[in-house]
DNA sequence: TATTATAGCTAATAACATTAGTTTTAAACT
DNA sequence: AGTTTAAAACTAATGTTATTAGCTATAATA
């Protein structure tokens, strides 16, 4: 009936990322998607590239999304209550959009500016809340990797269910917050 | 030539493995597994019942040499010394075996009930380690999730190449390991 | 108004998972 | 030893996927 929809690509991200957030990340196919945008697959094809090309560019735009939610949430704090609501906004994320969740861990293609940017970004968001503590030389960079290793194993674990026992969840996210800092402390 | 090959579910699981080391657990499918036992697709039927039945054999094939890895390390040790020698085989495993890694975690499929089991040993081993710092109540239940969370985190960063930095990786693990221990200490 | 780049289309191919139905062999039982 | 039988292999076929090639119509531009 109407060839030459209104599409462009940020439709067509959002549409992938309903489709994550719904049915999880390797729903996304170029079948389901096209079908969910009123179109035939080989048409997403004046769009992205191919299938990998399509998975890289949602991972830049899940990643742009995480850091706005992490910063928005750290301006005004700073030190142990900055390194808190960045934890939460963090795993926040991440149970409002598990599909763009696990979207933001497909690994970085070497090609892709923009992923490698939104990647950087975030990183080097951590860093800044971290600087507060005035740590020396590289630790700064090691307690990133560090925070970041927590969020995300945190984040994964309780998305893939595994955390069978029934005891409450953000308990234990206090806690490894907690932890994080106190050891943060301790290396001064 | 010859029909009746002497196949049984660990030598399918074990081809399986080298395929997920090798190429990644993706590469796993039912084409390239029957290819590599040389045999035609159909007669995986025989042992499993689905693609998705195969991965859900291969995450406990995997979470029992997890298992048997961890446990190895951790007998005649405790405390700090127990933690440290856990965490590093832990990781070794994630490195020597990236795609077995990646299948332990699949998520459990509740039917599953090797998977289940083998999941079940993992975290009570790692309890017991914890058992040694006597802490209260739930805390020792705490400071598994946290300790789980901080393994899975790293070891899934650094698979996937999320530690960008130049900076060595695994003087970023033993402070890791030695945050955690600090804020254990903390919490009595 | 004529031109052109492009966003859609259909048709076709190759790879995959899965099912149905068949053959063959190794073991189990007369 | 000979017969039966369950299981492990097979071929053939179906449906789904990604992708390429080539066609068509339309929206923007000259």
């Amino acid at each position: 009936m109407s060839p030459r929809k209104g599409l462009d690509l940020l439709k067509i991200l959002e549409a992938a990322a309903e489709i994550a957030d719904q049915q999880g990340l390797e729903q996304v196919t170029m079948a389901s998607l096209a079908k969910r945008l009123g179109i035939r697959s080989p048409s997403l094809y004046n769009h992205v590239s191919n299938l990998k090309d399509l998975r890289s560019k949602l991972a830049a735009y899940s990643m742009k999304k995480l850091y706005h939610m992490m910063s928005k949430e750290t301006v005004g704090r700073a030190g142990d209550d900055a390194v808190h609501a960045m934890g939460r906004a963090y795993i926040q994320f991440a149970r409002n959009h598990p599909g763009l969740y696990e979207a933001t861990l497909i690994a970085p293609d070497h090609e892709d500016q923009e992923a490698q940017e939104a990647g950087d970004d975030i990183v080097n968001l951590v860093k800044q809340v971290l600087e507060f503590y005035r740590l020396e030389g590289d630790q700064v960079l090691h307690a990133v990797r560090v925070l970041r290793s927590l969020l995300h194993g945190f984040a994964s674990l309780e998305q893939k269910g595994g955390f069978g026992l029934p005891l409450d969840i953000d308990q234990t996210f206090e806690w490894l917050l907690n932890t994080f800092v106190s050891g943060i402390h301790q290396m001064k």
